[in-house]
DNA sequence: GCTACATTCAATTTATCGCTTGAATGTTAT
DNA sequence: ATAACATTCAAGCGATAAATTGAATGTAGC
């Protein structure tokens, strides 16, 4: 076969699907999306030991998925840039119209948890300026201190039923975390809504919005 | 490990990487962007045995990234939708944002032949309204059939050199071909430069200007 | 029904991937 | 320098993927 430019190009882009083909990898693309994290924090956070992580780190390094950089002792990974995040995305469109067993999936355990629409970017921005939001992150606080929406305010998933009255001043709440399907979001607004506190789910995490060139504030 | 929905979720989009994880398969998902193909016609494009191509539109299939309809004894392929396209642009985004040795080849071998920047959807529209250019499908006639920009003609490069003078007319020629890699359209630009004719080349191909949405004339 | 043809399946070989284990590298602090 | 620690490397095992070959399936046309 002609050996030309093309077949090298598409050699390199074949490396970086390659990269995206393990669970894992991905998954750790969501943690390194809110954050940089060092090899360990990370592989804690994904259940997988720090010398496989180390692995599938370089992995994602060699694909230009993600950068790392020395502070100290530790090496710190980060997304290499918003790009990641725009492909995720596309992945995961794909995903979502083209496979059943994703739409079985969705429909299974996502739309039992939450029924009501997701807010869109736009309308949180919107209702944001006529000051009718609550806008509530409940990712952990260090990933928080990192970059959030405006005006957010933080309550980590397991100290919400204990700060509920932060959220009790008859505005509808949004709230968001991670990712489109992290899992904390679906049960903070599920929470709430037992509480007879209106809320919903912003439709992407963090990452999505920063993304999009939209403001955060950062640390 | 706990095996939540989001790591259900995580398979599924994993195997869609992998799916992409062959240049072989980017290659026949750059045809497929063209038009529908049967299994040989698309064996034969790409050099690979029939049996061998019917395996990997398979993989394609199970991901979700093409679709078959039968029609008589052939079974036709195309992209599942145009969020495919639109993963591939992001794919081949991250790839020249991230990783040098695409850099390389982009620089070595592409900006050689056509030192020029690439002509925008937007500018090639402005332009088209002002009668100011020549729109120039350089691909082979069954692809334009299927599909092409409005008001563009279609002279495949090997005919270029015979037929330069119906392009002779003054115009600016912006020509095009299958996508942002597809080395045609850069083989074109160059002839017609050797030959006194001012040209340029359409930054990306039709599946791209098609996942736009912008106008198209169809069969 | 029989034949021709397009496509897919099944079986095989070779190569690569994912994970573990234990050692090696490189940085900080004493 | 030395010790402690974070990370990476190297080797090995089991599992999965790529390509080839030959047989099986399914459709069209007589």
């Amino acid at each position: 076969m002609s050996t030309g430019p093309k077949q090298a190009l598409y050699s390199e882009f074949a490396a970086i699907g390659r990269a995206l083909g393990h669970p894992h990898r991905l998954e750790m693309l969501e943690h390194l999306g809110q954050r940089e994290r060092g090899v360990e924090a990370l592989a804690q956070r994904v259940g997988l030991t720090v010398a496989n992580t180390s692995q599938h780190l370089q992995q994602l390094r060699r694909a230009g998925l993600v950068k790392s950089r020395r502070q100290g002792k530790f090496v710190l990974y980060s997304l290499a840039d918003e790009s990641v995040t725009t492909l995720l995305g596309a992945l995961f469109q794909v995903g979502e119209r083209n496979l059943a067993e994703v739409d079985r999936v969705l429909r299974g355990y996502f739309s039992e948890r939450d029924s009501m629409e997701p807010v869109t970017p736009e309308e949180l921005l919107e209702r944001t300026r006529e000051g009718l939001v609550t806008v509530l992150d409940v990712r952990p606080p260090d990933e928080f201190a990192a970059g959030h929406l405006p005006g957010a305010i933080n309550i980590p998933l397991s100290e919400l039923e204990e700060r509920v009255g932060e959220l009790a001043d008859g505005r509808e709440v949004i709230a968001y975390c991670r990712g489109p399907y992290c899992v904390l979001s679906f049960e903070a607004v599920a929470a709430l809504r037992d509480r007879g506190i209106p809320a919903r789910r912003l439709e992407d995490g963090l990452p999505e919005w920063r993304a999009a060139g939209l403001p955060l504030e950062e640390a």
